[in-house]
DNA sequence: ACCCAGTCTGAAACTTGTTCTAGATTAGCG
DNA sequence: CGCTAATCTAGAACAAGTTTCAGACTGGGT
């Protein structure tokens, strides 16, 4: 009988547009997220200390997990930044194969790339996203929805994918985070994991026959 | 300067058949080990606690801290252990299908129920896996070598299987594991799992041309 | 039987994520 | 302006992983 439910109106503050944030609050939250940006680049995960978030953005540790209710929130959260700007990046200058499984392979090399560059923070994030629990689904699943449309959008600019494609899409997906881990963990070269991805890559050959 | 070196031969207890251990040391691992498979069987890894391990072994906390230098090192412990089983077990009954892409799905799906048996070891042991730090990459690589030895062992008792068939391998892993992680996070139906790791398979079709 | 090195125990201490509380501030509203 | 609900702040408190320490115990060699 502890939890939630102070008055029917406390409530933690969502993330999504749908919530009028007033101007001080989305200052705030972006705030938090550079502040995590910056502890995740310096440390990875083990960096990213609650206190020092607070601090660094200036705001109140209970104002932080009123924001963000957890690390993993936070990190997720901060994943999602980073794929949002790392599409429009990507939309900006599309890959040129021809071929659609090398336009994908193109494509999550280059988000690897990316990665390579801020290798703390990229391990602060997948770490934070695989080890995030059902509290966190809604979340994580925004950041898959997220990745799926960045690898559609490489895939072409076709139409409705097929169910069959939509599975290589999820399984490309699958090897993309694991292989990301293992990068990050040290037990694979990054001449592996981009076998691996062009290796996963296949799977759209199978799936789309028609050459176009 | 506080850090280890108190004497040359301070060291933990590693693992290992290599080192000789006692027979009480090993009856103290054996305890350990299964305490832990209970308290993860009853509430996932978050039930998993050092001290309540440590008390249901019947060791104290600093000992068990000597045989396994994190939590998370004795969680991929336990799981070193559990495929271990699971391995025995496959290999009395091994899949009947005569296609080998069949077999390893049969294989990874009979794996895939008995973690369905006991949801919550599973959770622990697979976080524990996936948010692994390079502190325990020699640990975590000896669950993929075995795991790899079981979808091997599934695809045939052909001679040494060729690059390519390694790297669809590789790649059947990442799925295998990033499957698991979203399932057992809720986001995705055990049907779902079953799909991809279906779609992951025909990945070996593709690097056997040759019908056996 | 005695001794030494290495191990184990019990308990306290430390760290960092998370929760809680009391009081200041702010936003919206009449 | 003056009120009220909601939010924010500072800081204590709590939980669980990890470390540390002094003393008891064990096993092997003499």
């Amino acid at each position: 009988m502890t939890t939630e439910s102070k008055s029917p109106t406390a409530r933690a503050v969502p993330a999504g547009p749908s919530l009028p944030l007033t101007e001080r609050q989305a200052a705030r939250r972006r705030r938090i997220l550079q502040a995590t940006e910056e502890l995740a680049s310096r440390g990875g995960f083990d960096a990213v200390q609650m206190r020092e978030v607070a601090e660094a953005a200036g705001v109140a540790l209970g104002t932080l997990y009123r924001y963000f209710p957890s690390k993993i929130h936070l990190l997720v959260a901060t994943m999602q930044d980073q794929l949002q700007q790392l599409h429009g990046t990507l939309r900006k200058r599309p890959p040129t194969d021809t071929d659609p499984a090398a336009r994908v392979a193109q494509t999550l090399m280059r988000a690897f790339r990316a990665m390579q560059r801020e290798p703390h923070l990229a391990d602060a994030m997948v770490r934070a996203l695989t080890f995030a629990d059902r509290s966190v689904s809604a979340e994580v699943d925004t950041v898959s929805r997220l990745t799926t449309a960045l690898i559609l959008d490489a895939m072409g600019p076709a139409g409705p994918p097929t169910p069959e494609q939509l599975s290589a899409v999820r399984v490309i997906e699958h090897t993309w985070h694991s292989a990301l881990i293992t990068w990050l963990s040290g037990r694979a070269s990054i001449a592996q994991v981009r076998i691996d991805i062009e290796t996963v890559c296949r799977l759209i050959r199978l799936t789309t026959p028609q050459q176009a």
